[in-house]
DNA sequence: GGCCCATGTTCAT
DNA sequence: TGAACCTGGGCCT
């Protein structure tokens, strides 16, 4: 389920939920049971995200890290948590509710300075207010790498997933195979502005949606269509069915192991 | 019950 | 470039 937008909604969601009081903590798991023991009991001073990353603060105790990876999951509510089954990596309690974590790639306490290495390493986030996308200009403008390989890594840009790289290229008419190079200084400077208002409109909704309204099925006269993740998409794991702008059948490759969505026609050089 | 797939990343070769 | 890791849903038998 993870794309930025999904962790910096569960930052906030911690902060309302937890923050400023003590949380129990504790892994039904069992595989973060020492760092959820030292957690345990410790006030929630804050919560942060930066890409995928999420970061939770306990203060002089350090921070728990946690990255969904592809698998993992929160599943959180208010009042008393349902029974933890034998998956729960962490679940955290207090008297705004509960939340329960499984199956993520990283769940783990970690020092100030640990955390900014892993800050160090990721490329501007379009959802951390005082970042732009200057670095990863300065990166993507000499690369001979495919645009659509430049923004899934996150050493470019944090947060951007496979969801949110295919539709901000077709957004924007790019041809994911162009290099970075090849991209002109203005298509960067609208895909990044694009980027932080589908973010933020995906933080608000908690799902991706990059359909314009005049681009609706409704709008343009076609059959409605369901999409099977939650939000409205143009090109997203919609291979073969007919772009929703000009009717050509939406293409999907391999690029590194992971499926790319594009029309041949709107995204052309 | 088994198999495939998925909005991800890291490490070994 | 490929394997490994983590979980659950959908679809097949």
């Amino acid at each position: 389920m993870p794309e930025g937008h999904t962790i910096h909604r569960l930052a906030a969601d911690h902060r309302d939920r937890f923050g400023g009081r003590p949380v129990r903590a504790s892994s039904p798991q069992g595989k973060f049971a020492d760092g959820a023991a030292l957690v345990d009991g410790q006030v929630l001073d804050g919560a942060e995200a930066h890409g995928k990353h999420l970061f939770l603060d306990f203060g002089a105790t350090g921070w728990i890290h946690v990255h969904l990876g592809l698998f993992g999951k929160y599943a959180h509510g208010p009042g008393t948590a349902p029974p933890a089954g034998d998956t729960v990596r962490l679940r955290m309690t207090g008297p705004g509710g509960w939340a329960d974590l499984r199956g993520p790639t990283a769940c783990e306490l970690i020092t100030d300075a640990e955390k900014s290495a892993i800050h160090d390493r990721l490329g501007p986030d379009p959802l951390r207010a005082d970042d732009d996308g200057e670095r990863a200009w300065a990166r993507i403008s000499r690369s001979r790498t495919t645009v659509a390989a430049l923004l899934m890594d996150q050493k470019i840009v944090a947060g951007v997933g496979n969801v949110y790289r295919a539709e901000v290229l077709f957004r924007h008419g790019v041809d994911p195979y162009r290099t970075g190079r090849e991209l002109r200084r203005a298509e960067w400077d609208a895909v990044w502005d694009d980027l932080v208002a589908l973010m933020r409109e995906g933080v608000r909704a908690n799902r991706i949606d990059t359909v314009r309204p005049e681009h609706t099925p409704e709008a343009m006269g076609r059959p409605p269509r369901v999409d099977d993740h939650g939000g409205e998409v143009y090109v997203y794991r919609r291979a073969g069915q007919p772009c929703l702008v000009c009717g050509t059948e939406v293409r999907t490759a391999d690029l590194g192991n992971r499926n790319l969505f594009w029309c041949p026609r709107c995204q052309s050089r």
